[in-house]
DNA sequence: GTCTATATCGGGATAGAC
DNA sequence: GTCTATCCCGATATAGAC
């Protein structure tokens, strides 16, 4: 791996862990092993080598999201994307980025964080819309809203656990989320 | 006011706008116009006035949370509380710790946001039990699980929010969910 | 209790050799 | 492209007078 593409990786990493505002570049330094002048060669400020890490992080995060309209009934995709292996502790790499005040005052390091959102979220409203189309969900059920509910179940939950140094409440979150969808099944309905 | 108190509320506030690490005591200063050995008087390191700040930010949520016990039937109850007016784009003041490196990593720090957190979680609880009890909800819901799940939605509808810089996220899924504890009555309910 | 002055350290970046 | 040396500033705290 070159220099360049280590930097991001580390820089990633980092931001993942503290955020950006509390990650130094002499952190990343440390942690890549490169050296000062080569890392202000390739990045000439923190911020361009943020930039790069968090559009990587939001990277991350789409090729998950995208089985939300892969093949299966709506209903089971929806609830494997919900209930996939996460690691509560660690939270969202993107998620995370809204509570650091450096990202949020500024726009270019933002725009990524909302993108990836507003993505994952496109994908969320196809996959319920098609589980309301095929009789698994009330029809007076709003994909929209339920969309951002279950996202926010997900960021909601990390913050729950985090607080807790526990993942339980990140898990029973999403549970409880995915009885209340079962619960909204269409009266009469088999399943 | 005196010059304790008001470093005290001058730093809750800077915590929620922009969390601890962050924050310099020198902002405090600044913003409460206390002089320096005023404030390390009081308080000898930015610790202990991040201590004395947090409690009280923790503190400022109990008061709203003891009205999903109070009078009035359950559900009216949890509507009432879910969709009380909360500033979206400004977040939680005690849900926006658990993504400051600094608060996570010192136990002292973190104590109180666990305890609000779990304090707010009990109130739910029981408000959500009353309510299978009374027959507003139906009986194979866990109390426990949709309290972290209702919490979730608050905490990460923030989370979206801020990442769209728009608070329709937030008022998206709060309102998601409330859709999807109506859809969760009793099949039959009259109401 | 409050003030001003001073100290130390790390964050963030620059300079210029190799 | 990479290295070492250096610079400047603000964060955090200490010292000691009033």
């Amino acid at each position: 791996m070159d220099s360049r593409e280590l930097l991001v990786e580390t820089m990633s990493d980092l931001m993942w862990e503290r955020g950006y505002a509390d990650t130094s570049p002499r952190e990343v330094r440390e942690r890549s092993g490169i050296g000062q002048g080569s890392m202000y060669h390739h990045f000439p400020s923190k911020r361009d080598l943020g930039v790069a890490a968090l559009e990587r992080n939001c990277a991350d995060l789409l090729p998950a999201a995208s089985e939300l309209e892969g093949p299966g009934d709506p209903l089971a995709r929806i609830e494997a994307y919900l209930m996939r292996p996460r690691d509560a502790l660690r939270g969202c790499k993107v998620g995370r980025m809204t509570q650091d005040p450096q990202v949020v005052a500024d726009p270019v390091l933002l725009a990524p964080v909302s993108a990836a959102f507003e993505q994952i979220h496109r994908s969320w409203v196809r996959a319920l819309t098609a589980a309301v189309e095929s009789g698994q969900l009330r029809a007076d059920l709003d994909p929209e809203r339920l969309a951002y509910t279950l996202m926010a179940s997900l960021q909601g939950g990390y913050v729950l656990a985090i607080a807790a140094q526990d993942p339980a409440p990140f898990e029973a979150a999403r549970a409880g989320a995915l009885d209340l969808l079962r619960a909204a099944a269409p009266a009469g309905a088999t399943r």
